[in-house]
DNA sequence: TTGAAAGCGCTACCAA
DNA sequence: TTGGTAGCGCTTTCAA
């Protein structure tokens, strides 16, 4: 059977109150008895059960991570830094994908809130906050990562998006494109990532080349989804000779795209991504890309939401981070 | 604050034993009685505690899983494959990347324990199976995928990892080859990789070119050690004219070098790896690779696992799939 | 068919 | 400095 503290308390000779207090740290407890408490949990193996001490009302040290898609590189990276951030600390994070789904979302909120996980942690791409809301009001910590919501007060760790947009158009027109189309899906990053574009491009007495082609259902596979919206761009006579892809995923699928009507990137087409995961560089040519900190958000947005625990933020704190251009071979002068 | 099993019982004026009953359908219970219950549920909104019940010997409906680095697209693929079929089941995952290291696994392990996950899936790398074997000494649910332990009695799911060195090796040889080396990492798989590779080279009267070359310490970017190891080889005389890569990220590592040193893929060197990832159908060329059916995986894996929570498997299971090559454009004839 | 009561392992409060 | 004890919210006998 498993040990309690009971047989500890046993062991050692002590009540379970004394037990439980050396855990705790807490109290003042004559240094022998210290040393004997500890001495017999080594001996019988003891673990604590987190599980009896949540239902005191303590945490359960676990965290739940919202995000599209576990098997997008993107929300891998980051998933793997918020991961590693929560070990520091002493948390385990559980994981759910929701691709873009309102009802799975629920569902899973549901779920790990039956659990009490002691806070949650959003980079889904859902439109409504009502959910948020809702554990806002139950007092239920939560911070968002990658994800904007404007006019909206909450714990956030954002990249600027519209700048993200605006540097990726600065990019293209330095190098003398005019015609410059965008790969985008239809989420809110995307829309705030294009309108940094297009002002970027009015600047410029410019505009989008071709009009923007939304692809009304979220499509699991982006790449599919960047495939096809480049196919259609490429068949358009006075076709662009740029585009802007919302994600690293859509310009790869924008490039295999050019590649299969015979085009040469960068040489026929220039393409710009947006994330800088790992595959951009891998890729071929690799990308020229918006970088996100991915690292970093990741840290962030677990530093946040455990200041959040500990009560040390009263207020909702945004975290704007930089996006910044990465240069590869994906691009050249018109 | 929170709604509790009394408030239910309460509102529906029966005892809590019935609330209990009537959520888990035991006993038998009046269809009124019944109506009246989850009426006041619903009407409280009443969620109940999972940590209660669990406190109480149920299960926690939550599975550990140690994976090498999440960030690694084998395994990120992997992970949501597992999540998909755990939240088909109603369990959550919690998922901890141990970078190959014992002490994280251990650290790891230990905390999940005392969370009291229902079982724990490995698909982490170690060399050491004490770990394994304590946990099912003390009869939690374990089971393990892509990684086989010979000759120990375990639930797992594993691929042919011999075979697929095998057919990689045939390939190869098929297409002309006769001075093959191999790019690997020091880990069990990858060793029975080589040995099944070994083999259809013996059986061809053939051997691996280059000495192989293990690296000692298991880098966290298996890219950058594919393109050093590879560099190695390319830089001596008599070099080979194919490669034979243990993982996707291998390969892609060696396929750069080769770039670098200014040879063409597959025209002057042939690439196959191992795991058939989504990156090795978006890296240039689309690498030829040993494909092991990751989707297919998780699901058995989990279901494995579940099947052992049920008491409907007595004895350790080894459910052994079978991988593919899948050719793409990475090797060509001599 | 229903309910009273005894825990599960732990923390927190108050007494000693 | 230590210990007794009342719960946390639930499940599970065993009686009624």
């Amino acid at each position: 059977m498993k040990v309690t503290i009971y047989d500890v308390a046993k062991e050692a000779n002590v009540s379970i109150a004394t037990v439980s207090n050396v855990i705790n740290k807490k109290g003042r407890i004559g240094e022998k008895t210290r040393k004997r408490v500890f001495e017999a949990m080594e001996e019988l193996n003891y673990e604590p059960n987190v599980i009896a001490s949540a239902l005191m009302g303590k945490q359960t040290k676990t965290i739940g991570l919202l995000i599209p898609d576990l098997a997008n590189p993107f929300f891998s990276e980051l998933a793997r830094s918020i991961e590693d951030r929560s070990h520091e600390l002493g948390y385990n994070i559980v994981i759910c994908s929701t691709d873009y789904q309102e009802d799975k979302e629920d569902k899973y909120i549901g779920l790990l809130k039956q659990k009490r996980v002691d806070g949650f942690i959003f980079a889904s791409g859902f439109e409504k906050l009502s959910r948020v809301e809702e554990l806002m009001k139950e007092d239920i910590p939560i911070a968002i990562v990658a994800r904007d919501y404007p006019n909206f007060s909450v714990n956030a760790v954002v990249i600027d998006d519209y700048m993200g947009g605006y540097i990726a158009a600065e990019h293209l027109i330095e190098k003398g494109h005019k015609k410059i189309s965008v790969v985008a899906v239809d989420i809110y990053s995307n829309r705030e990532r294009i309108r940094g574009f297009n002002d970027a491009l009015s600047k410029h007495h410019l505009q989008i080349a071709q009009e923007i082609d939304f692809i009304g259902e979220i499509e699991k596979n982006h790449m599919d989804v960047g495939r096809k919206v480049a196919e259609r761009y490429l068949q358009c006579e006075d076709r662009a000779t740029a585009m802007f892809a919302c994600n690293d995923l859509l310009a790869i699928g924008a490039i295999q795209a050019a590649k299969q009507a015979g085009l040469k990137v960068p040489k026929d087409l220039s393409v710009v991504g947006f994330d800088n995961t790992n595959i951009a560089s891998i890729v071929d040519p690799p990308l020229t890309t918006v970088s996100q900190p991915i690292q970093l958000m990741g840290r962030e947005v677990m530093d946040l939401i455990i200041s959040v625990f500990k009560g040390e933020r009263e207020d909702n704190v945004r975290v704007t981070l930089t996006p910044t251009l990465v240069e590869r071979e994906s691009t050249s002068e018109l």
